[in-house]
DNA sequence: ATATCTTGTGTGTATATACAAGTCAAGCTG
DNA sequence: CAGCTTGACTTGTATATACACACAAGATAT
C-alpha cells in the first residue's frame, strides 16, 4: 500500500459530541415550541410570547429584570420582545420609575388574548402529556428545571 | 362585602402553565447554551454553528434537507445559516446536484476551525458533566432524544 | 410528449436571541 | 457638592429560527 491517506477529517475526533448539551436542549426546543407553535397559532401569538404574557400575568406589576430572571432571558431580549407586544397592545410598559426600572403589566387586551390562548395551549399540552406520559414529563420537567438552575450557576 | 371585584386576572387560571414543555426547554436551551457559548468564544463559532459543523464532518457530503433532519432544524433556518458558515470559508456548497440537491463539505479552514473548537468544547462539556453529574446527563441527555422523536411524530 | 406532480431549495417576512457598549439617573464618597 | 460608582435599561450589531410561498428540475401519468 502507498502511503497516500485521505486528509480530510483524519485528524479530528468527533467522538462525544452527540452528547453536547446545547445541541440536545436547544435541538428538543425546536421540536417541542414546534407544537405548541402550532396550537397557538389561531391566538395570533407563539410559544415565546405566551410564556412571557403568563409570566406577567402572575407577577404583574413586574420589572424587564425580574422577568428575565423568571425566564432566563436576555434583558437585551427583552427589550425587544416587549415592545412587540407592546405595539400590538398586548402590555403596557410604564414610564421610568424608582430605581429607573420599568414596570410590565397585561393590558385589557393582553388578558383577552392570553385567556384565548390558555383553551388552546391546554389542548396541547394536554396532547403532549398525554403522548409523552404524564410521569415521564413530571420527572423530565423538574430535571429540566434543576438542569437549568444549576447550568446558570456555572455562567 | 360589595360586589365590587378587581377585574384583573380574576378570571384567568394560569394553573399549570409551569409545566409548559416549550417554555422548560427553551429556557434550559438558554441556560446551557450560555455556558457552551463562552467557551466556544475564542474559537468564533458559536454552539449552533458548531453543531452544524461537526454534524457536517460526520455526514459529509451532506445534502441540506439531511442535515436538518439530524438536527431538526427548518431547511429555510439552514440555508441562511449555511450561507454564513460558507461566508467564513468554514463550509462548501456544491453547485446543484441531481434532484437539485446540494453538498456540503467542510473546507480546510472549516476542518482548522472545527479542530480548534473541539478542545475547547470538550473542556465545557467536560465541565458540564461534572457538574451536573456524569450518570444524570447521560440519562437526560437519552431523555432529551426521545422527547425530540416523540415530539416531532406530533407535528 | 405535454400536463401535472413531487422534491429540494431559496425568498419574503417576522420573531427570538444575546454580547458589548452606551445612557442616564440615583446613591455614595470625600 | 463635584466626582465616582452602580443599577436598570437601551442600542448596535449579529446570529438563530421558522412559516408561507415561490421555483425549477426530474418523475409520472395520460
Amino acid at each position: 500500500m502507498h502511503s497516500s491517506v485521505p486528509q480530510t477529517l483524519a485528524n479530528l475526533d468527533l467522538s462525544g459530541t452527540g452528547y453536547c448539551a446545547s445541541l440536545n436542549c436547544r435541538r428538543a426546543a425546536r421540536a417541542v415550541t414546534r407544537v405548541y407553535d402550532m396550537a397557538l397559532q389561531d391566538a395570533g401569538i407563539r410559544s415565546t410570547q405566551f410564556a412571557i404574557l403568563v409570566a406577567i400575568a402572575k407577577i404583574q406589576p413586574a420589572s424587564i429584570s425580574a422577568l428575565g430572571e423568571v425566564l432566563v432571558i436576555d434583558r437585551s431580549t427583552l427589550t425587544r420582545s416587549l415592545r412587540l407586544l407592546q405595539k400590538d397592545r398586548m402590555i403596557s410598559i410604564s414610564k421610568r420609575a424608582a430605581k429607573r426600572q420599568r414596570f410590565l403589566e397585561l393590558t385589557p387586551h393582553g388578558e383577552k388574548i392570553l385567556e384565548r390562548s390558555l383553551p388552546l395551549w391546554r389542548a396541547a399540552h394536554a396532547k403532549f402529556v398525554a403522548t409523552v406520559g404524564s410521569e415521564y414529563w413530571l420527572k423530565l420537567r423538574f430535571e429540566l428545571e434543576a438542569l437549568t438552575h444549576t447550568t446558570l450557576a456555572m455562567s
